[in-house]
DNA sequence: TGTTCGATACGAAGGGTTTCGTAATAACAA
DNA sequence: TTGTTATTACGAAACCCTTCGTATCGAACA
């Protein structure tokens, strides 16, 4: 399950989101879903998740009428490779100029300011 | 310059990358620069650079019988943008959990660890 | 059995990106 | 001026993603 190159586009992306907060689903979950979000065809989330099959993404199993979808890559996979590929390309691989940006772009919560400094110091300290 | 939708596709994105590093060029010195991390003709790099200019993306300027090339929004204002889509899409909106991931995937140096640690405690500062 | 109705399968269009071949152009040199 | 060469302009193909209309299927029920 460790596929090479994982690359889900926007779309496909929708679905993953859906299938990974909700577990299996069926085309109907996820269309209501996403058709919450922006008005979407109930047979266009149908074909992209038939491609998806396709492709890998999803795998399904019959229920009766229906058809129960399930994500196949894990979802810290897919932000690994994701994260990577966009650390590379829009920060020329600096990890330390993207948190800053983060950082400095959005406000975190003094709690969560917090958190992430204590995860940097053990960090630094099981490097030591 | 403050485009409320900058969205350079991929390839566009290198092109972005060497002015930014390198400052206005001609197609000749960004092609040579892509060409050696991927194989790509020397018209497509000039097309796509026409194409960004139709989009607002680039300036150019005549030289003798070359194109200067000028990227026109900022390096910033694009990663700001990028990044907010990212974080958005592939992390819920978590900042936290994004930095987290970074810190936790790429190991950045001691070096640089100390120094994000401080910019943390400016933010918390600041706030107070 | 035959009808109904929700779900699936499929084809094709529309839009965008990337690619490159070829034609036109302009500077320079002979 | 004319030829040579580097550069630009342009068109079109190939590819991919997203969208949806329509056809098909199949379970449930009368």
């Amino acid at each position: 399950m460790t596929e090479k190159h994982i690359k889900p586009t926007e779309a496909e992306l929708e679905i993953l989101q859906v299938l990974w907060e909700k577990g299996p689903s069926t085309v109907k979950t996820v269309h209501e879903s996403l058709d919450g979000i922006r008005s979407v065809g109930y047979t266009t989330i149908l074909k992209l998740m038939q491609i998806m099959i396709q492709k890998g993404l999803l795998t399904r199993k019959r229920d009766g009428r229906n058809h129960i979808y399930a994500a196949v890559p894990e979802r810290k996979a897919v932000q690994r490779q994701l994260l990577d590929r966009f650390l590379n390309g829009v920060f020329g691989g600096s990890a330390q100029k993207m948190v800053m940006q983060v950082l400095g772009q959005y406000r975190a919560s003094p709690r969560e300011l917090k958190e992430i400094r204590q995860y940097i110091k053990k960090l630094e300290k099981d490097k030591s």
